[in-house]
DNA sequence: AGTGAGAATGTTAGCGATAACACTACCGAA
DNA sequence: TTCGGTAGTGTTATCGCTAACATTCTCACT
């Protein structure tokens, strides 16, 4: 390790020396350029091995003004939502050879969202995916002129910025016309915090089938995401369970705090009252019951948002605000059946 | 925006020459150098402003040789513990005025390790933290000389490179003197992966309180972490019930799917049989019954690993090899109880 | 042999910032 | 007055790499 280079880490000129070429000569052989002899490539690649030698990618940038590197600006990366969309983003882009940096908001406002996105421009980031399910950072985007592409997980359709999300209303759809064809009346709702779009599209599309079928609608059950706030709400509905046979809750996590309080109420899930959850987090399948719910394909949401950013970045496509939607798909599981069964 | 610097993002010569000073004395605004005029400051200000400069980190951290950005390479970021861990990390590296670049490892190996290290390395990183739970990846750090400065969180004690972790044999110590305190003859456990060294230091704590008090060391049965492999050895304990009274399992994931298993052959908790689990994930509260588990301080490892990162870093310290252990806690739910209860 | 095309390699000029040093202006002390 | 110190600013070199152009070498073909 940096022998003859007196200590420091080697660079492109002490490679070219070692292996008796120009140091122009190495950067062909590292970026696979055509027109280099293949007893040449080897000598340089036999220099680069013995002096250890790694390319200095921050100068390669400098020059070639881009990093191959894009931004993700993210927000509650525990929640098992954004931590699995996180992961698909990240996974998708590095097999398009991708590398990411990611800032955490701590709360989401206008401000911090600027300071990040500036941040990662700062950086020299060649293109941002922003995972902003509040409407509130959705709109953060819409006065921000970035100047390099990006795109929106999950946000809402702004019109200024390409947007990939789960079809939020269909899945809550899915989930409400299971349980009137089962055979219930109506189907309370408890929702997620107000400033989520994903909260607001899952009320939409329970909304919309009960409305279509002509049926009551309840009154929306406040929620914040958390099983505490599910639970909560549960044993508000336990008090009033002679007239409720059916609840779909915007996700799992909720439900599972529902599934608690009625439990302790004495409440028998789906004799009773049916439940029906979203996300199908891993542990939904052995909730007791097992928790009929709504899955999200995050993998699929990561890899659209980097093909559509790519696409930006490498066509250099002229601003192509498109809208691209990820079908949910309805799982049924042991907490739903018909009523009274 | 680009007003008159020919629609291209203006440089820092720009600023210059907006507000009549050289490049050197913008350059000495942005660095908040003393010696400059307020006068000057602030025409430099107003010229950055109305051109809507934002300074090149690239060309910066060319010259200066740091970049105030950290490398993390992870693994499994979904699951809850690492997904805190990150998360905590991301947080004090912010804190401490540096971002994060995170590479997520499909795959725990030799090569992808080397290869994420270098890669973040060649990215120009001023330090990288390792969420390396697993003996593979641990040891892989060990054969890698990267001259640059690392940390590994929960990591095994390589020799090579300071370490951060929770103390998984203490966890698992409370959890199984917890059950012996109650009265139980012996306490069973449901392990996880081979491979991962938490695994490892549960089972240790465990066997460790067993020993001390002379009592009977059932065989540890399998997991790997998921709800299903905790069901699957759930369905096993419950053929034998009679025979068991107190379940120590390696993680609330795997209590889950022992819970489900155990409602579904009928078998009481805690009345039959009791149960701790590991993590305090925020579900575990309102699992049927609330679990007993250990709580890990994931917080409080990140901003340790950062602590100790920065050490290297910024004083240089001279290969402090040592070794931060984080507590854990007990918490007691309805999930334990004294035997025949 | 002479020529020209193309392959293989070298040389020079930046990328956009900071470091190091040079210079000017101004101050108070000798 | 003259000098030295320091605050404020400018000039030049440099970080490690790639782009663009220049040069040499090879070889087929006339």
């Amino acid at each position: 390790m940096g022998s003859s280079t007196g200590g420091r880490p080697p660079v492109m000129a002490d490679v070219a020396k070692a292996a008796g070429v120009s140091h122009q000569t190495v950067s062909r052989v590292l970026n696979d350029h055509p027109n280099v002899r293949a007893e040449t490539r080897s000598r340089v690649l036999e220099a680069i091995d013995r002096l250890g030698y790694r390319r200095n990618m921050v100068a390669r940038a400098l020059v070639t003004r881009h990093s191959r590197t894009l931004g993700v600006v993210s927000f509650d990366t525990i929640l098992y939502g954004p931590a699995s969309t996180v992961y698909g983003i990240e996974q998708a882009a590095r097999d398009a050879g991708y590398f990411v940096s990611i800032v955490s908001l701590r709360t989401i406002d206008r401000a911090g969202m600027r300071d990040a996105v500036n941040y990662l421009i700062e950086q020299g980031v060649d293109g941002i995916v922003v995972v902003a399910p509040q409407r509130s950072a959705a709109s953060a985007l819409e006065d921000l002129s970035p100047g390099i592409p990006i795109v929106a997980v999950e946000g809402g359709h702004t019109g200024q910025v390409p947007v990939v999300c789960v079809d939020q209303a269909e899945g809550a759809r899915l989930a409400t016309a299971h349980l009137l064809e089962l055979g219930h009346e109506t189907v309370w709702h408890i929702g997620g915090p107000q400033d989520w779009l994903e909260a607001e599209g899952r009320i939409e599309g329970w909304r919309d089938v009960l409305t279509a079928a002509g049926r009551k609608i309840p009154d929306v059950l406040p929620g914040d995401w958390s099983p505490r706030s599910g639970y909560t709400a549960g044993r508000h509905l336990a008090g009033m369970a002679d007239q409720i046979s059916a609840v779909f809750v915007a996700n799992d996590q909720m439900a599972l705090g529902v599934l608690r309080a009625f439990t302790e109420e004495g409440v028998r899930v789906p004799d009773q009252i049916s439940i029906v959850g979203f996300d199908d987090i891993p542990e939904s399948e052995f909730f007791s019951p097992p928790l009929t719910t709504v899955r999200q394909d995050f993998g699929a949401v990561g890899r659209h948002s980097i093909d559509v950013l790519l696409g930006q970045i490498e066509e250099g496509a002229a601003e192509v605000l498109e809208r691209f939607v990820v079908p949910p798909d309805l799982v049924v599981r042991g907490s739903s059946a018909p009523p009274g069964a």
